[in-house]
DNA sequence: AATCTTTGTATGCGGTGCTTACATTCACGA
DNA sequence: TCGTGAATGTAAGCACCGCATACAAAGATT
């Protein structure tokens, strides 16, 4: 099959070549922004290696030059979605004095949620543990294991401040953490509408929860 | 192929005939069950509508006869897992006496978090919403309904009683609902390594992290 | 300019869900 | 009792998937 007029390739990569060269120019990128895509259209599962490849214009065996399988694939696709993610919280926490570690706390689980309801294929990649091997992606172990390390350095300093009623950090710690993970989880597995939860009313109420979470371990001066 | 000496079929349906018969006897139960012991072994992935048939000794086709698509099969498994939950969850209900609301709660909760450790592959089938179309599954949802209700009846006589400390009773039930969501979710989608959580922990943890949830929202005599 | 490495294509294997056409057995009614 | 139709199995094949191998094209290096 003779291509149209093999231009000859001028020397320099210049990518604004009309007739697509052999070569990509930076496939590894446009694949991750695909599988992204695909994500945010169908969820996690409508994810695959050829649909990405069909998107890129590129042959079904192409990925493979770049990730050595699906999984890899999705491990850097989680590692771009975490990277956005870990941006919004960053934001978030950014508005919020350090004088007051409570307030930062909500923060946190505040946006941590809002990101999770507007991302919800996304979120489902990150942390679902379906779609990759966490033990081998050390970056976003690395990653996860620094926000943990946040949490627990805020609530200490809260507990410090007597902002806390009870001291044991872990525990508040991991159910705060089940708390909006089930949250953000329940939207992601369809639960809301049998909880009457409508789509515009899933924001005021992950806020609800959260302060109702808060209010809870947090010290009150009267009963 | 002639099956081996064809042994003339008794007239009434006796299944001890050694050389399988044509009919199966009970497909569609043992494909549920085969299922069933797949996810068990695999995680809900592993379910396959061909492997669940060679399990059960019969062609890739044979499964379709009894249900329409692999959803409709997920659906079927869906309902078995679904009602040994609600058995734990009942026999679990039966100790607590119905003049301490709030301990019924605890104790709901608690079964609810010790079945979803035990069979994580079967809560997730459950609960997902990735194997089945709840809409469809009358039986299914109508047994969740019942569920939300009785919970909702439990909080409200705690509340009664005096036992909590917010009105908000459906807040309270998001809430506590996403909490226990998120921490048998947690365990299905492996976080509990990076939290150092150990296999044999996750129990006493799942009782303490619901124990905090129930503090923070119980009344309580002194600050 | 020649060669090596990178990155694409072509092709094919085994797995999956699902469909259609056909075979066998069961159950019911004349 | 015996046909006949309904129920339930098999066989074969489709499209899709992840993935491996062999080959071709383009860049980079010497």
């Amino acid at each position: 099959m003779p291509v149209a007029a093999k231009p000859k390739r001028r020397p320099a990569k210049n990518p604004a070549a009309s007739p697509k060269p052999y070569h990509h120019g930076d496939l590894r990128r446009v694949l991750i922004e695909a599988a992204l895509q695909l994500a945010g259209e169908g969820g996690a599962e409508a994810v695959s290696v050829r649909e990405a490849a069909r998107r890129a214009g590129v042959s079904p065996g192409a990925p493979f030059r770049h990730f050595p399988s699906r999984d890899a694939l999705m491990t850097a696709v989680a590692g771009e979605a975490q990277q956005r993610f870990r941006a919004e919280i960053s934001a978030a926490l950014a508005e919020v004095p350090d004088s007051d570690p409570l307030a930062r706390f909500r923060a946190l689980g505040l946006a941590y949620l809002r990101w999770a309801m507007r991302n919800p294929a996304h979120f489902e990649i990150i942390s679902s543990g379906r779609y990759f091997v966490h033990d081998k992606a050390a970056d976003l172990s690395r990653d996860n294991a620094e926000l943990i390390g946040l949490v627990e350095r805020t609530l200490a300093d809260a507990f410090a401040l007597g902002q806390l009623r009870s001291g044991d950090l872990k525990r508040v710690q991991i159910a705060g953490r089940a708390l909006v993970y089930g949250f953000a989880r329940m939207n992601i597995d369809g639960h809301f509408p049998r909880w009457g939860i409508a789509e515009d009313e899933a924001g005021a109420t992950a806020e609800a929860i959260l302060d109702l979470f808060i209010e809870g371990i947090a010290r009150r001066p009267n009963g």
